[in-house]
DNA sequence: TCGATTTGTCTAATGTAATAGACAACTAAT
DNA sequence: ATTAGTTGTCTATTACATTAGACAAATCGA
C-alpha cells in the first residue's frame, strides 16, 4: 500500500480557512457591518500567505458573506443561516416559517421500487416490498436549502406522488389518507461532503458540507408512514433539536 | 475581486472519492467483508483516474476501513460508526455505554473568564459575568471521538473543576451541587470542517468534517446549568435525536 | 499450467495550490 | 499634501493533484 506522507487532507487550504473565517461570522463572532482583520493579520493567524488568505475571501465575497473596499478593509455583509428546528412534530414548512419570505418545495422525481434492507427497516416492513420513492428539493428565497430523499410503503400509500403534486403540503397529503396527526419517531444526523449531484443541484462548490438527517415519520398508532433522507448544505442550513 | 474560474471547490476529488466510498459504507450498502467494485470500475463511477480512486482507496486502508489484498481485490474491513443519542435526558457516557467497551474523559484545561454575549445568552446571565469554561475530549477504545468546550455559571458553580476531576463524571458532579436531576433545553446541530487545533487533538486529517453540536441543560427548575459546544469527527459519530 | 482479472509500482506530463516579494491604487487621518 | 495602512495586481517558484500509459505481481478458475 502506498505511504501517506499526505497530511493535507485533501481540503486546500483556502478552502479551510474560508469555513473558518465563515464559521466566525455565522457564529456571532463577527456581526454584520463589522471589519473583519486586515489580511496580513489573517495570514498570521491562519499561518498562512497573504494571497492563500484572499483566496479564502474572494470565495467568501463571492458567496455574499464578506465584501471587500480597497484602502478600507474587508466588511461582513450577510451572516444569515437558517435554522431548521427538529422535534416530536416537525413540519419543514412550518419550521422554516419566518426566516425567509419565500419558501418552495420542488418535486424532481418519483418512482416505485423495491425497499432496500435499509428502507424496509427504517419502514418496518418485509425487504423488497413496493415502496414509492420520491426525489425533491425545496428553496428559500430563490436559495436551495435542501435535497431529499423520501420512501413511503405503496400498499398505503400507492398514488402519493400524484396527491403530493395537488396539495403542495406533505402535512396536507397524508391528511387526504385519512393520517391527521404523524409524530417524528427519529431523526439521524450526520454530516460529509456533497456528492456531484448534489453539488449542482444545490448550487454549491464541490466539496461543500452537507448535514444529513435520515427521518422516521409515524401515524398515531405509531407505524412508519415515511422515511426520509434530507441533505442540507451546513452552510446555509442549521439543526435544532 | 479576483475572479474564480476555480470550480474545485478546494475539496480534492481523492478526498470526495473516499468520502463517497465511506458513505457506503457506514451507510450500510457495503457490509463488512464485501468486495468493493474494481479500482477500474470506481474510476469510472467517479469520472476519475484510477490512480486518483486509489489514492482514496489508499486513505481509508489507513483509516482501517478498507483493505487491498492484491490478486483479489479490495475489502471492507470495519463499518462501525458510533451513535450518540439526543433526547431530553442526554447523558455522555450512558448514551454511549454498549457501543465501546472503554469510554476515557479527558480534561485538558479550566480556567474563570468573563461570559461573552453567546454564553451569557445560552445561560441565561448578564453578559460579562464570571464563568467557568472547561477543555476537554474523550475517547472511545483509545479513538478520540469528541472535543468539548463547557461553560457553567460562576456564581452557582465555583469549583467545578476541580469536583468533576474528583467525581469523573457530569452527573455525579451535578449531584454533588443538590442537582439530582438535568435535562436538555436545546441542542443545536451544524457542521463544518476541523481548524488545526482540532485535527492534531483528534488525530484527524485536515479537513475531516465535524458536527457541531450546542448544547444547553437545565436543572429541575428549568434554570440553565451549563452550555457545551462540542465537536465530533463525522467519520466516526453520528447523532440520534 | 495457462489466462483472465485484479492490485502494486514506476515514469511522465499538465494544471492547481501555496508561498514569496514587489509595487500600484485607494482611504482616512494628520 | 503627506503618510500610514489597506486592498488589488503582477511575476515567479515549489509542492501537490490529476491524468495517462505500461508492466510487474498475486489470485483464481478453467
Amino acid at each position: 500500500m502506498t505511504v501517506l506522507k499526505d497530511v493535507s487532507g485533501g481540503v486546500a487550504l483556502w478552502r479551510r480557512i474560508a469555513d473558518a473565517i465563515r464559521l466566525d461570522i455565522v457564529g456571532g463572532k463577527l456581526a454584520e457591518g463589522d471589519r473583519l482583520p486586515t489580511e496580513a493579520v489573517l495570514a498570521e493567524r491562519f499561518s498562512a500567505n497573504r494571497h492563500t488568505v484572499r483566496r479564502a475571501l474572494a470565495v467568501l465575497a463571492q458567496d455574499g458573506v464578506v465584501g471587500a473596499e480597497q484602502g478600507r478593509g474587508t466588511f461582513v455583509r450577510n451572516a444569515r443561516r437558517l435554522s431548521y428546528p427538529i422535534g416530536k412534530r416537525t413540519r419543514f414548512r412550518e419550521g422554516l416559517k419566518g426566516q425567509a419570505s419565500s419558501l418552495t418545495s420542488v418535486s424532481l422525481s418519483n418512482r416505485l421500487e423495491n425497499a432496500t434492507a435499509a428502507v424496509a427497516k427504517a419502514l418496518d416492513i418485509r425487504s423488497a416490498s413496493k415502496v414509492v420513492r420520491l426525489e425533491g428539493m425545496s428553496l428559500a428565497d430563490g436559495v436551495s436549502i435542501s435535497r431529499s430523499t423520501t420512501w413511503l410503503p405503496y400498499r398505503r400509500f400507492p398514488d402519493f406522488a400524484e396527491r403530493i403534486a395537488r396539495f403542495a403540503s406533505t402535512t396536507e397529503t397524508f391528511a387526504s389518507y385519512g393520517i391527521e396527526d404523524y409524530a417524528r419517531a427519529s431523526t439521524r444526523i450526520s454530516a460529509r461532503h456533497a456528492d456531484v449531484e448534489e453539488t449542482k443541484l444545490l448550487g454549491l462548490a464541490p466539496g461543500a458540507i452537507l448535514l444529513v438527517s435520515e427521518a422516521v415519520d409515524v401515524d398515531a398508532e405509531g407505524v412508519p408512514i415515511s422515511y426520509a433522507l434530507s441533505r442540507f448544505p451546513a452552510e446555509r442550513m442549521e439543526l435544532v433539536v
